[in-house]
This record gives C-alpha cells, structure tokens and sequence, in this order.
DNA sequence: CTTGCCCCTGACGCGCGGGGCAGGGGTTAG
DNA sequence: CTAACCCCTGCCCCGCGCGTCAGGGGCAAG
C-alpha cells in the first residue's frame, strides 16, 4: 500500500531533490531503496519520515559520516511510534551525544574564531592609523 | 642591493610557504617577481613586507579575489612610507571599505547562522523529547 | 664530479553536500 | 503510437587557499 511514490515526489514530499535522495541512498544514510520490475526506486511515506529525519539531522551541522556510521540510530529516530526514545533524551545520547558533543565544541571554537575575526577587522577599519598591521 | 633571497627564505621570512607566494603572484596579488639569469624568482626586503601585508589582509578575511582587484592599494600599504595613508583611516577606505563592509556583513550573518545552529543542537541534546524535528 | 638541497612549471587533490550533464530507458495521457 | 516527462547510472563540477606530487634544471659544498 506504501510504495507507491517514485524519487521525484518523495523528494519534493521531504522537501529536497531527486538528487540528494540518491546520494543519501549511496552513502549509507538511506537503506537501499524497493526497486520496481524496471528498476525504478519506490518509496512510502515512512521512507519520505526517514528522509526528513536525516535532512534534520544534517541541518543540525551533523555531517554525512557522522549519520553513516549511526545508521541504526536513524533507524529508531524514523520508527512511526518512537519506541527506543523511552531509554535516552531525544537523539539517543549514546550513540549520538559524542558526536552532537564533538560538533558543539567545533561550533563554538568556530563562532569564537569568527567573533575575533570580526573585532580585528573592525578594528581596523574603524582604528585612526594602528601602527603596523596585525602581527598574529 | 636587495634582491637576493630566493624563494624559500623569502616565503620562510613573510611566515609562509613558496607555494603560497607563487600562488599569490598567478593571482596577482604579487607584482611579477624578478627573475634571476637561470629563471629563479628573487626577492628583496620590500617583497617581504608586500607579502607580509597580503597576508595580513588574508589572515583578516578578505579573499584572493578581494585583494586581486586592488593590487594598487596593497602597493600603497606595502611602501616604507605610509605615504598614502595620510588620505584615510587605517586600509583606505575609498577602495578597502565596500569590501570590508560587505565581509563584516557576512561575518555578522555567519556568526549569527552559527550560533542559531548551537543553540538547536543544544535544545535538542537538553530537552527531554521535543515533539518532532525541527520544521526549518 | 657528485651529492643533496633548492627551484621551476603544470596539473591534480582536498572537504562537503550535492548540482548538472550525457546517454539511455520507463511511463502515462492524449 | 507518440509526445512529454520521469527515471536510471556514471561522471565531472563547485569554492578556496593553497598542499602535493611529477618531471626536470640550478647551485653551493665536499
């Protein structure tokens, strides 16, 4: 009864691309799509949940790999009753806290580079005449 | 009486590499450096000081293609004399100021796209089990 | 003279999440 | 039956500031 889309239209129901939804597929972070006889790939709404639950993810700055090699975990997150979220917090802090943890840290170092970088430049475009430029 | 180091002291001297300093004269952020009778590219104190600028505007933000398009600015910045800096504040801001400015803007907005991003990556690691998945 | 380091040019690699295209086949409404 | 889409795979492209070969020549010391 579910299979019905094809990539098109599955793609356009999680709000992405044809395009995306094979590259997912191909890196691991999709199963394998149904085939039909001529090989087209079918989908149901539950794969169109698990597609939207991976875009999610990654615009959350997880990366690729980090979803590839969690893919159970994306298993459960796309499950219709969400029955493992009963033993963790929302994303499943074991599997994914060390990875959410890594990405935090490198977002704040990132936003902090970029905040002296903006001071610096602001410096000296406001400054009268520093005496030199910017050692280090 | 200056033109004697080659590449590799020249690039060891401004902090960087000589790959770096050929990449910056193809890009014409360099003038063409002298060469010597077998080919080999000479450099003198004043080249040093030039790329030492370069980098420091690199090292700021700007881009290769910001700094390509106002070589006679970075000639102005590298001279012993800061002669020309009597007409402005800090860069030039008849020439440097657009770009600058449009580099603030994007710093500000990347600056504030990432700590949008922190902020849902926290929400979500914190909270006990948001109802669904963060619609955009 | 030889050894060993330096220099030359030109071309490809990288990270990352796909976009775009080429060449071929499926599918569905008129 | 045919037109108009859609889909398939496989491949190169992007940005950006260089790093890293590959293949060949220069230059100072022993």
């Amino acid at each position: 009864m579910a299979g019905r889309m094809r990539i098109g239209d599955a793609a356009a129901a999680a709000g992405t691309t044809p395009r995306a939804l094979r590259f997912y597929e191909q890196r691991g972070l999709l199963p394998p799509a149904v085939r039909s006889a001529s090989g087209q790939r079918e989908y149901g709404p539950e794969a169109v949940t698990r597609v939207r639950v991976v875009r999610a993810l990654l615009a959350l700055g997880l990366t690729v790999d980090d979803l590839a090699s969690r893919t159970h975990r994306l298993d459960l997150l796309a499950e219709d009753p969400p029955r493992s979220c009963a033993s963790d917090g929302d994303f499943g802090p074991d599997t994914f806290a060390p990875v959410v943890e890594r990405r935090l840290a490198a977002l704040d170092a990132e936003i902090a580079r970029l905040a002296r970088l903006r001071e610096a430049l602001a410096r000296h475009t406001g400054a009268e005449a520093g005496s030199d430029l910017p050692g280090r």
